[in-house]
DNA sequence: TGTTAGCACTCTATCTCGTTGAGTGCTAAT
DNA sequence: ATTAGCACTCAACGAGATAGAGTGCTAACA
């Protein structure tokens, strides 16, 4: 038994409707309603084909068919039209672009919730990992007599600080001196090359007389090891799911809005994608359906996720989580959409000012 | 009829049941399992009458008590026996007083965890209102050759940063002058009092020869707006909350996480608290118990809010919200420990590095 | 040989209806 | 004033009965 045009025509509209209604697709709908030109009877034959190939599977002997993982799979990766965004989704892409000034995390933020306004489904973004971002710049600001505040800023345009107590009675002048000191060491190393041995090095090679303000170059070790560990996660539209009848269930709910409130599992996975789920000539569109997924909460979920750049490097990864019924063309292509816009922001945010 | 002593026994032991089972309570569990030594038929007679006054009410006619909101208003203010934390619980808060090197909003968001996990109920914070708070200094931190960073430190210890461009080729020392008089006209005012005119005037004040990075000024003005306006939430736990009964419906359990993340309404919830729901010789706590809170999404459920300081100013708010059959006695306790523990790192935090 | 009409069959969803049991309110006895 | 007793009410539950959607199979048809 081999899949023809008719089986997958026919396939492609049952998906088609499930995808709008969540309800099991019957024959007799498929007859009326989609433009076959089939009595109920033969599309009935075809069906129980398509059942038996593993595209389609029964809730139940008497209900119409809905379909499987395995249908969603061919559906997304050769049956489906691809799907240009409508002009008024365009139109609130706008808004985003106003950001450019902000931070960079705020624009990462504003990307995962115009993602999420646009698609209904829930948006995921992880900001970059930072092990091979070079330092800008560190500076060690005086706040009042006894403290001041280390500050590191990578390329990728990443803020980080942390406020250290001084010994009593430090001289500002030293503190300046101080700062330049290790601005001068440490700009333009990568996070990776700043090791226990590294800071040891500086150490040793700075003049006796900073001694008194050695323990700060511990915090700044400490500070460095934060943001390379560090990968945020930015959730938007957690809730968006509740509004669909799989989450209907309390308990599930709950299972899949804790999951999100786990950062390690969600970047976990995200990160976790495989090369079967990754959609050719898409721009590296990735996606994992139901049980493609290990994870027990995104059974009956689906994720698509697409990487964002600067330049050439991977900056991170930006995922859309949805039922496994999800309107995967429209949004692909919104997805899509997203990433390039980030892409472009990022870009005129990091080499315009560099 | 008056309420007598033995109503106020029974109200008391009917409410402590509910909490506990969320089911209603019948007049025969009341007699059998609870210490009143009155027959069921007394006990149904008495329920009668709390019925009539207002404290208890009948979801049908054959099914048992459950307290009104008036019931739980009386049950809080004047019935229920307050309460110690256990020593597993107070174990618990240890946690808390490592963090004491972080940033104040690390602080806080540590204490809704804290709070939401103890407590098992939803936890909300807001950072203090910064109206009133004085800049401690302002620093320019050139980064490269065409972009610096603003940033802004307040005396409690809030942190605001923000990137701006500089004009060509501007000089760095230059830039390190600019920021040396920044520092000078603007640390030690608090943010009410840097308005548009006073930011006229330091321009005015200024040399000419500064004229280039008068923008920076504007950019200035942005931030401080922003600390100004800004009041953070933090919340934690959310999800708890869909284990009760109580929002076992999934459209309800979306909107009150909906209305969680909507940071307006959150904040503007907590600063309504009303002079009756105040406990008195409590500390400032105040209860809002189900429609005593005007809010849709809260009519099931209670609010026990406090206040929390440093020194003798108010810093925020951290609010506490479960079912109206919430344990109260419990809850407050853990709120007030908290709280409590939160006033003393702040006024460490605050006051040893003054 | 592929398509279709027809029909018996299956199974869920829904409704009704009786039953059960928890709980009440009232009355009469203590 | 308290309590035992009893009739009454009502939600919850389960057992049929029914409707209807959808299937698979067979036989007729082009």
């Amino acid at each position: 038994m081999d899949l023809n045009e008719r089986k997958k025509k026919i396939l492609h509209s049952i998906i088609n409707e499930y995808i709008k209604s969540a309800e099991p697709i019957g024959s007799r709908h498929v007859a009326k309603n989609l433009d076959i030109g089939l009595s109920s009877a033969t599309i009935r034959n075809e069906m129980a084909d398509l059942e038996e190939m593993g595209y389609l599977e029964q809730p139940h002997t008497s209900a119409g068919r809905i379909p499987s993982d395995k249908g969603y799979r061919l559906y997304v990766d050769s049956l489906m039209n691809h799907h240009e965004m409508t002009v008024s989704d365009l139109a609130s892409l706008g808004n985003v672009i106003e950001l450019q000034m902000g931070q960079i995390d705020k624009i990462i933020k504003r990307a995962a919730e115009v993602l999420s306004q646009l698609t209904n489904y829930t948006a995921v973004l992880t900001t970059p990992e930072m092990k091979r971002g070079a330092i800008k710049t560190v500076e060690l600001v005086p706040i009042d007599a006894s403290s001041a505040l280390i500050i590191l800023v990578t390329g990728e345009g990443v803020m980080k600080h942390k406020r250290v107590l001084l010994p009593a009675g430090t001289d500002i002048t030293f503190v300046h001196n101080f700062s330049a000191l290790l601005r001068e060491k440490l700009s333009g190393l990568t996070l990776d090359e700043i090791t226990a041995a590294k800071i040891s090095e500086i150490r040793r090679a700075m003049q006796a007389h900073f001694e008194l303000l050695f323990p700060v170059l511990d915090f700044i070790a400490d500070i460095i090891d934060d943001v390379r560990a560090e990968t945020e996660v930015y959730t938007s539209g957690a809730t968006n799911m509740l509004a669909y009848p799989e989450y209907s269930d309390v308990r599930q709910a709950k299972e899949f809005l804790d999951f999100l409130n786990d950062k390690n599992s969600v970047v976990k996975m995200l990160q976790a994608d495989s090369a079967e789920g990754s959609i050719p000539g898409s721009g590296g569109i990735n996606i994992r359906i139901g049980k493609e997924n290990e994870l027990d909460v995104m059974q009956k979920s689906s994720i698509i996720t697409a990487n964002y750049y600067v330049g050439d490097q991977v900056m991170g990864k930006v995922g859309i989580i949805g039922p496994t019924r999800m309107d995967y063309p429209k949004t692909i292509a919104k997805l899509q959409r997203v990433s390039a816009l980030l892409n472009r922001i990022l870009y005129e945010f990091y080499i315009d000012e560099d």
